[in-house]
RNA sequence: CGGGGCAUAGUGCAACGGCAGCACGAGUCCUUUGGGAGGAUUUAAUCUCGGUUCGAAUCCGAGUGCCCCGACCA
């Protein structure tokens, strides 16, 4: 993309106000600010997101899981029969023209259970799963952090179907593993820790995962023994380690990034969910939901993978993977010259399937360019100049390093980005 | 929801109850061009409603919004 065209700026200066992620989301011009908790993902943020999306989407079908997408506009009585209606405080209600009311969907086992029902009548359907990635609406009574809570984001939630324990238990075990990948394909695996935590309205437990940084807003006790963690919710009930016994902990502030919920007959019993087994008899669904949220994971790389100058992408979700920066020459001599060579090489790693943020931009010093590259974050910059020209080469400088090094121009062709 | 803070130009900040300024941005022109360049010139603002006062950005009340701490958080 021709950074000329990229109808957004970066601004230098925006306050000290929310987290440090969110301000260089900001600054860098990746999502704007529509109200408290509620973001616009500009086109670069929404590069990003589109990034995790197929990251995140990837990994559910290799877990077999079936993509669907339900609506975010539920009604009232899917609600009543499970009672969250009342209990769920974070559930915006609405009222029609006609007066009957509806719910912005906070979470889908209302719905996704009935659905699931419709179609699952014997043991032989089970166990399937289906999962949809969507805007979420949360009425939180104080959004904060930018991306990391707010009142609508985007989410992927997976929903299991099981008979069998055993078989419910193992697959519960495969999307603990694949959201382990998932992490790890973000670069947050190695500060990511699986919680034991409180399951809320659904289960006595669940697990959570867990990326250390100051921004979070929970505390969890990390075992310096075996690695397991225990969110600080339901530390009283452990003050050992669940996993080894080991009472060296370690406390850390961490954001929630994911969240996986055995539901057992929970839902599946209040809506009369129930298959046929092989000897006529009944048989209880079990239930397991498995939530990881895309604007939050968004705004956690933000916060972890950052320095002083901006922003740091994995290459898994930078939105570009090379920023190409072009610099006038100062006599003006070999203006055509490095535009050339930059629209050549524009062309030639598009080619190559290489994502280029190609910084064209006229009457802008080097400086500002320089400065611009480090805000945005993209994980190589390519810098083409009159001084580069004289060694006919371009300047490679990788975002999460110091060093430079001059690459002949016949050579980036197949460079290794 | 309890507590605290804040609300002025597109952005970030100033202004004793007495002419609303500065920087950045944006526009035009000139000079610049390897770490957010310089000059000239232009542009653009006191959240809303009420009160006090000769006079309110400034004081008082209410509302709305935003940020922070806490509580809450599938």
């Amino acid at each position: 993309m021709l950074q000329s065209k990229l109808f957004t700026k970066t601004q230098k200066d925006i306050g000290d106000e929310t987290s440090a992620g969110t301000r260089l989301l900001l600054r860098a011009g990746f999502i704007d600010k529509l109200a408290a908790g509620i973001y616009t993902m500009l086109p670069l943020g929404f590069l990003v997101l589109k990034k995790i999306e197929n990251i995140i989407a990837q990994k559910m079908d290799e877990l077999g899981a079936q993509r669907i997408l339900m609506p975010a506009l539920t009604p009232k009585k899917n609600w009543e029969i499970t009672g969250r209606w009342n209990d769920l405080d974070v559930l915006y209600k609405i009222e029609s023209q006609q007066k009957s009311e509806y719910a912005l969907g906070a979470t889908h086992e209302e719905i996704v259970t009935p659905l699931a029902q419709k179609f699952a009548l014997s043991y032989k359907d089970f166990p399937f799963a289906i999962y949809q990635i969507q805007t979420k609406f949360r009425d939180e009574l104080r959004a904060k952090s930018g991306l990391l809570r707010g009142r609508e984001f985007l989410m992927k939630d997976l929903y299991s179907f099981h008979v069998d324990q055993k078989e419910f238990d193992g697959f519960y075990q495969r999307v603990k593993e694949a959201y382990f990948e998932i992490y790890k394909t973000m670069g947050l695996a190695p500060i990511t820790l699986l919680t034991l935590a409180s399951g809320g309205t659904f289960s006595k437990f669940s697990h959570e995962f867990q990326t250390i940084t100051q921004a979070g807003e929970d505390t969890v006790y990390h075992c310096l023994n075996c690695g397991f963690s225990v969110n600080q919710e339901i530390k009283n009930d452990y003050p050992k380690c669940p996993e080894c016994g080991s009472d060296n902990f370690d406390e850390k502030k961490a954001i929630e990034v994911g969240n996986i919920f055995k539901l057992g007959t929970k839902y599946s019993s209040v809506f009369g969910f129930e298959a046929t087994g092989a000897d006529g008899a009944k048989l209880p669904v079990l239930m397991g939901c498995y939530g990881i949220g895309l604007t939050r994971l968004l705004g956690t790389i933000a916060e972890t993978g950052a320095d002083d100058n901006g922003l740091i992408w994995p290459k898994a979700v930078a939105p570009f993977d090379v920023h190409l920066v072009e610099l006038e020459a100062r006599d003006g001599a070999n203006d055509e010259k490095i535009k050339k060579t930059c629209q050549k090489i524009y062309q030639d790693l598009q080619k190559r399937d290489i994502g280029v943020l190609y910084d064209d931009r006229p009457q802008k010093s080097a400086g500002e360019k320089f400065k611009d590259a480090d805000l945005l974050g993209m994980p190589a910059r390519l810098v083409v100049s009159s001084k580069t020209l004289e060694k006919d080469s371009v300047e490679v400088k990788k975002r999460d390093g110091k060093e430079t090094e001059l690459i002949k121009i016949e050579k980036i062709g197949s460079y290794k980005f």
